[in-house]
DNA sequence: TTACTTATTCTCTCTTAGAGTATAAATATG
DNA sequence: CATATTTATACTCTAAGAGAGAATAAGTAA
């Protein structure tokens, strides 16, 4: 549709070429762990990145056109498909890319059910924690983030007036929580952000970006091509959140599963570990699960009802998800031996 | 960065000139009514529309583009501002645009203190559902939905096979409820796609779309151009459902307000009714407010302590908001009269 | 003074969430 | 084969939170 006002002329003159990128973050949980979908480094492309292609206008959809992409890079067919977010910001371009037409990224987010394991093609699942150490805290607070405290303290200091270095602290508190308590999971994308605009991440110094305070810190993950990494944190945040207050882990699971391995899904991208008792009594209080009537056996201990995912509960219940928050005390979920 | 595999001969072949569309859904709450401001129909322009200009080679970041295109058309500055979501789709272009080059609208909601009255630009606010009359159930159940109710139906019933009637019929139940029960305030993207698929509201007769069932429903509000209503909808549906994990109401508050125009605010946007002392026991053990010492008169009864948004509580909550349920009983706020 | 309006404070009940304990039924081990 | 170990499942106890309504305070309008 038109512009109003003059804007017609402004945009005759500085409307510039753009291309747009449709890039996927491609998770899945297998033996309790989150994955994700990377192309690994090849000639031409040092660093990792995450299936993505061009926008043409063969696509009549953006999602079909992510969707071919993906298919034709990978070949996985996606199922659940969400939009996250659009990425374009100039001073943040991989400078490799010099002034050629302008990139917007717009990052996806896709669930699927399996690692395809014997797949061909170049692309390969990695553990999403590679990417962010400091979000796994399923084993206790990781030892990554003390490398990362006395950065984060020196930049605080840094600030130039009293209300700067206020300011600072008080977003490394949200952000970071205080030495292990006030973690909050969801804030994946605002910690990469903090991340990279101190140095932490080795993004920064490639970036034509201002900060460039710290060396990129030690554990601080493997970097991804572009504005990955970014992307990632998005989805990773973004899954987060939305398992709370929507059903999607179960895009993730097998047809049945035991509640069990429905828990370490839901701890797997959470990052954190749950108390067993309650998170069963959630799960069947909100009736998101029906028996399948068989059972698993292999367990190692009493063999566990199989259950599978009820449609019928995303009509009762205004918001289906699983509202958790981490066990205070480290809880065994009764899989990783003796506390 | 580079794409991998072959996609770089893709990427010339299919690559179609794109014009990006900034596009923002900027809200006020000005005497317990919710609006947005929009540039009204005019010359060579049938319908209303928000304001929206093109990224050009100037804006170095997205965000920023929208911020000097919004100030140039309706001379508001804005201070709140979040992403939305990028539309893109071909079939649902205004066919008014021709095959000219594809277009993508980034939509952003920015949210502002009080509408600046005397703007002598074309730019006016309106009350936000004049464009959503069923989203408005502070006085109760909205006539405009029995309107709509048969062409439901209709739509559910003219499924060709049973499982499809039944997917529909479910469809129509998470989006509109059953019959004044069941209605989830956030869901207002799901109504309004539905409305436009089935053929409710004018934009689906206008687009080339599939779709043509029922003609232009009666109450179904005021269309606008382009995707700007779909825009609107995800605006509405973003910022009520935000308001329940983030402090996002204050941007739209005076520097000092009483907790009933608080809690008329909230009401406003989310178009339920809540209940006067829980909301309140909510706002204050949230440590979302402190007083400011003063008083308001003019009240009509008792003065109101004012009081002031309170930034610690940021800090200290990992989800400070207001996570309101809609009253059971229709419910007075105390100010509309006797109920 | 009386009615009415809005503000503010309580109370009571019911649901949900956090944390821990006890029992059941398999496997592993001597 | 008895026993320890492991995992599954079911309960209990407690405390915090949410829904609903009543009671009291302090103004304005008649």
């Amino acid at each position: 549709m038109k512009t109003r006002t003059d804007a017609g002329s402004a945009r005759q003159a500085g409307s510039a070429p753009v291309t747009i990128d449709l890039t996927a973050v491609i998770v899945a949980v297998t033996d309790a762990q989150p994955r994700v979908l990377t192309l690994g480094p090849s000639v031409g492309q040092l660093l990792e990145c995450l299936p993505s292609g061009p926008l043409t206008r063969r696509h009549r959809t953006l999602e079909q056109g992510l969707r071919t992409w993906v298919e034709a890079q990978t070949g996985q067919s996606l199922g659940y498909v969400e939009q996250l977010y659009t990425f374009g910001d100039l001073g943040r371009q991989d400078p490799a890319t010099g002034d050629s037409p302008r990139t917007l990224s717009i990052g996806y987010l896709a669930l699927v059910r399996e690692p395809r394991s014997g797949s061909a093609d170049a692309a390969t699942w990695h553990d999403w924690y590679r990417y962010f150490p400091w979000e796994d805290w399923r084993k206790g607070r990781p030892e990554v983030i003390d490398g990362f405290e006395p950065i984060l303290s020196r930049w605080a200091e840094a600030g130039e007036t009293a209300g700067e270095r206020h300011t600072r602290r008080e977003r490394i508190a949200v952000t970071f929580g205080h030495h292990g308590s006030n973690w909050n999971e969801d804030r994946v994308l605002d910690r990469y952000e903090l991340a990279y605009e101190i140095g932490i991440v080795a993004e920064s110094h490639r970036d034509d970006s201002g900060a460039r305070l710290a060396p990129h810190a030690a554990g601080s993950g493997v970097a991804l091509a572009g504005d990955h990494r970014r992307i990632l944190a998005t989805a990773i945040a973004r899954l987060r959140g939305k398992t709370k207050y929507r059903p999607v882990v179960f895009e993730l699971m097998p047809p049945a599963f035991t509640l069990l391995q429905l828990q370490q899904a839901v701890e797997a991208l959470a990052g954190i570990r749950l108390h067993k008792p309650n998170f069963r009594r959630l799960v069947e209080q909100q009736g998101l699960v029906e028996e399948t009537g068989a059972v698993t056996l292999g367990t190692g201990g009493r063999p566990a009802r199989l259950v599978r995912f009820r449609r019928e509960a995303l009509l009762e219940r205004p918001a289906p998800g699983l509202r958790v928050r981490a066990a205070r005390k480290r809880q065994t979920t009764g899989v990783r031996g003796k506390a």
